[in-house]
DNA sequence: CTGTTAGCGCATTCAA
DNA sequence: TTGAATGCGCTAACAG
C-alpha cells in the first residue's frame, strides 16, 4: 500500500514532471501552465508567478515530443556537414549552430564521409525522419549539389558552396575573385610566370579559384600553364612543389588553399629555394596558423562565419515564407598581404 | 464539397502521409504498418511486402515525435562542442556522429565558444529540453568538467578530456604518457635542455602534458626549467620561440600541440636557427600537416576518431544499464618519429 | 497472424 | 482571465 513497491530498482527515482504535475501544485488548470510556457497574454500576473514557481519546484521541463506532435514543428534544422580537418566546415558549423539557437532552433548533425550522391542523400533522408524544417547542407562537390536538388518541395534546403545548381539555394564565397586579387598582386610585384597548385576538380571551389588564375593571367596577356592537381592537402602541396622545383621555371605559385601551400613550403625549402626571394607563394582561406609559417603567408581571407549565419538566415526566410528560394549569394573574400610574396629576382 | 476548397495556397502540396494512409492503402490496420516498420515478427510476408509497397507509394515518414512520445525516447543525444579549428573536436564529431548513427541514435549540437561553467550549463538545459538521451560533452578545461557534474542523475553523460571529477565518466588519452615518450626521445638522443612550451593552465591536458616532461626530465635526474606559457596557437608558439631564440640555451623544445610547434618553427628561422640541427621540436596531436612541415614533425599522435568512438560506447552502456558510470578511460597515444630531432651539435 | 483500444503530453479550439 | 474538451500520430496491451 505504500506505494512502489513494484518499483523497479534501475529506474530514475522520480519520473519527470509534467505540464498537470506543474498545474497541481500551483491550483490551476495545465492549460494555464501552457499560456505561460508559450507567453500567451491573458494571464493575470499572480497566476503566472504561481505557474513559474511550480514549475521550477519540480524543474519541469516541457516534452518537446509532444508539442511537435501537436503543433506539427520540429524547431529542429538538418545540418549535413563534410568530414574533414579542413578549417572551413568547422568553423561554419559553429556559425550556423550559433545562429540558429538565437532564433530558437535544434541541430540536428549528420557527418558524412564522402560527398558522393548516395551519402548525401541517406542524410537528406536521415534528417527527413528527424522531421527537420529544413536543412543547411556543405555541399562544396558537385555530386553533393545534384543530390540537394532532390529533396522534397516542401523542404527547405541551402548549399553551403559554389556549385551550379538549378534549383536550390547556395551560398558562399566568390573565389573567382579572390583568386584574380592574389594573381593580380603577384603580376603587380612583376611576375609572369605564376604556377598554380590546385584542389581537386570535382571540387566547383577548386574549378573557382583556377578560373581567377587564368582570367587573371590572361587579362595580362599571359598564357596560363599547365596547372598542378592538388587535393588541398600539404601532401598534395608538397608533391607539387618537389616538381616544380625540379623546373625552376617559375617565380610565383598560387595555391589552392592554405595547407596546399604549406605542403609546397616545405618542398621548396628541402630543395634549396627560399620564399619569397627565389619563389613567391599565395594561398587561399587564412587558416590562424598562416600568419606564423615561415615565412607569414599572403593568402585571400574568407569569412567562414559569415558564410554560416548569412546560410542560415536564408534558410530561415524560406522556412518563414513557405517558399522555395534558388537564391545564390557569394561573399567578397580578401586578399591579406604578409610576407610570402615579393618580386622576383 | 470538392474538398479544398479553402486550401491555403502557401501549404506545401499534399500533407505528408501518416500512417492511417499507408494502412488505408494496403488494406491493413494501422497496426500492422506498426508492426512492419518496428520489424515485429508475426507479420506474413505478403502482407509486409503490400505496406512495404505503399509505404513507398506514399513516400512515408515516420513522426518521429509522435513515436518519441510513447516510447519516451527520442532516439537522440546531445553533442557539445567547443568552438575551435583545433583538430581534436572536428575529428571527434565525427567519430561521434558515426558511432551515433550506426547505432540508430540522432545527435543534436550544441556549441559552445567558452568553455565556462555558465555557457556550458546553458548547453546542457539546452539539451534537457530536447529530451536527448544522454550527452556527450568535448569539456577539455576544468570549468566545463565542472559544469558536467552537475546534470541530474538519471541523465547519462560522458565526458571527453582528461579533467578530475568524482561523478562523471571521462574518456581522453594519457597526455602525460605521451610526453613522456617524447621526452625520453630527446633525452636518447642526448638533450639535457629541454624546454617545453605548454598550453592554457585551465586545461587539464595542458597540465598532463606539461607534467610528463617534468615527470621524464625528473627521472633523468634533470630539474626542469621554467615552462613558457602558450595556447594552443601558432601565435604563442612563434612569440614563445622568438624569447627561446634569444637565450640560445636549449638545444630542445617540446611543444603542447602541432600548432605551437609551428609558431616556434617559424621563430626559430627567423632568427637564423636551424631545426634540427640547432633545436630539435617535438609537437603534440599529429595534425594532418605535421609530416609536410619543413621538417617534418617529430609528434604525438592521439586517435581523436577513437575517442569519439569509446564515449559514445561508454554513453550508449549507460543508456541501456540505466546506470551512472564514472569510469575514466585514457588511450594511448604514439610517438611519430619524424625529421624534426636530432642529437643536439 | 491481425485488428481494436487506449493514451503518451501538449496546444488549440471552444465555453464560461 | 481561466477551464474543459479534442486530437496530433504513434506504440503497446489485449483480443480475436
Amino acid at each position: 500500500m505504500m506505494g512502489r513497491i513494484h518499483s523497479e530498482g534501475r529506474e530514475p527515482r522520480r519520473p519527470a514532471a509534467v505540464m498537470r504535475d506543474v498545474a497541481k501544485l500551483a491550483g490551476v488548470s495545465h492549460q494555464t501552465v501552457s499560456r505561460v510556457l508559450n507567453e500567451h497574454a491573458n494571464v493575470r500576473p499572480e497566476t503566472r508567478d504561481r505557474v513559474l514557481d511550480a514549475m521550477r519546484h519540480l524543474d519541469y521541463q516541457r516534452n518537446t515530443a509532444a508539442r511537435a506532435l501537436v503543433t506539427r514543428k520540429s524547431q529542429t534544422l538538418g545540418l549535413i556537414t563534410f568530414d574533414t580537418t579542413l578549417v572551413g566546415p568547422a568553423s561554419m558549423v559553429y556559425g550556423i549552430e550559433r545562429a540558429a539557437r538565437d532564433a530558437g532552433y535544434f541541430v540536428s548533425i549528420v557527418s558524412v564521409r564522402t560527398l558522393e550522391r548516395g551519402t548525401v542523400l541517406d542524410a537528406i533522408k536521415r534528417l527527413r525522419e528527424q522531421a527537420v524544417e529544413g536543412i543547411i547542407a556543405v555541399a562544396p562537390e558537385d555530386t553533393a549539389v545534384a543530390a540537394l536538388s532532390r529533396v522534397p518541395e516542401n523542404l527547405p534546403i541551402v548549399g553551403v558552396g559554389v556549385g551550379r545548381s538549378e534549383d536550390v539555394c547556395m551560398v558562399g564565397v566568390d573565389n573567382r575573385t579572390g583568386a584574380r586579387q592574389a594573381i593580380d598582386h603577384l603580376l603587380s610585384l612583376g611576375h609572369r610566370t605564376i604556377a598554380h597548385i590546385g584542389g581537386p576538380p570535382t571540387w566547383p571551389e577548386a574549378k573557382e579559384r583556377e578560373a581567377g588564375w587564368r582570367e587573371a593571367l590572361h587579362a595580362a596577356g599571359i598564357i596560363a600553364p599547365e596547372p598542378t592537381a592538388g587535393d588541398w592537402s600539404a601532401r598534395s602541396g608538397y608533391e607539387a612543389g618537389l616538381a616544380l622545383a625540379r623546373e625552376r621555371s617559375v617565380t610565383a605559385v598560387f595555391c589552392a588553399n592554405d595547407q596546399t601551400a604549406i605542403g609546397l613550403l616545405s618542398a621548396l625549402y628541402r630543395a634549396g629555394l627560399k620564399v619569397p626571394q627565389d619563389v613567391s607563394v599565395v594561398g587561399f582561406d587564412d587558416i590562424p596558423e598562416a600568419p606564423y609559417l615561415y615565412p607569414p603567408l599572403t593568402t585571400v581571407r574568407q569569412d567562414f562565419s559569415a558564410v554560416g549565419r548569412q546560410s542560415f538566415e536564408l534558410l530561415l526566410q524560406q522556412i518563414n515564407t513557405r517558399t522555395r528560394s534558388t537564391e545564390r549569394m557569394a561573399l567578397d573574400p580578401e586578399l591579406i598581404l604578409r610576407e610570402s610574396t615579393c618580386a622576383p629576382a
